[in-house]
DNA sequence: GTTCTGACA
DNA sequence: TGTCAGCA
């Protein structure tokens, strides 16, 4: 399929998907006018890689997990890097981080919702005995 | 009309 | 990321 068809069934511009082949997370084949060929498995892989990227991982660290993106089932990594794992650690605390703040957020706008649905409430109140 | 590359905000 | 230019 070609770049359009793919943006529209993976939601990710089309802009997004060339700069995603540029930064070496799909590689398309070409047809004869240059446009890129998309295989329908790649519409999966978009998705895994927008994904990933919204929970904050770079592009480079999804380049390096790609390997293991291609069978979710069983996860086999032929040759351990040292430093790709330490590097994986990292991400997933910088996450865990980041899941705590989020939490926090989440609480505080708990309670400015909470107060503003107390004002409301006043506000009512004294509005309908008129 | 759709896509391509390059470039700028 | 969005958008625009200039092609094919």
């Amino acid at each position: 399929m070609k770049i359009g068809e793919l943006a529209k069934r993976t939601e990710v511009p089309t802009r997004m998907l060339r700069y995603y082949e540029e930064q070496g997370l799909i590689t398309p084949r070409r047809q004869q006018n240059g446009y890129r060929e998309y295989d329908e498995y790649l519409v999966d892989r978009v998705k895994k890689i927008r994904g990933l990227l919204d929970s904050g991982i770079p592009t480079r660290i999804i380049g390096d997990m790609l390997p293991c993106l291609n069978q979710p089932q069983e996860i086999v990594v032929a040759d351990p890097d040292p430093e790709l794992r330490a590097m994986l650690v990292r991400e997933r605390d910088r996450m865990t981080e980041r899941i705590a703040l989020l939490e926090h957020h989440t609480h505080a706008l708990t309670q400015y919702i909470a107060a503003m649905d107390r004002s409301l409430a006043a506000t009512t109140e004294t509005r309908l005995p008129q």
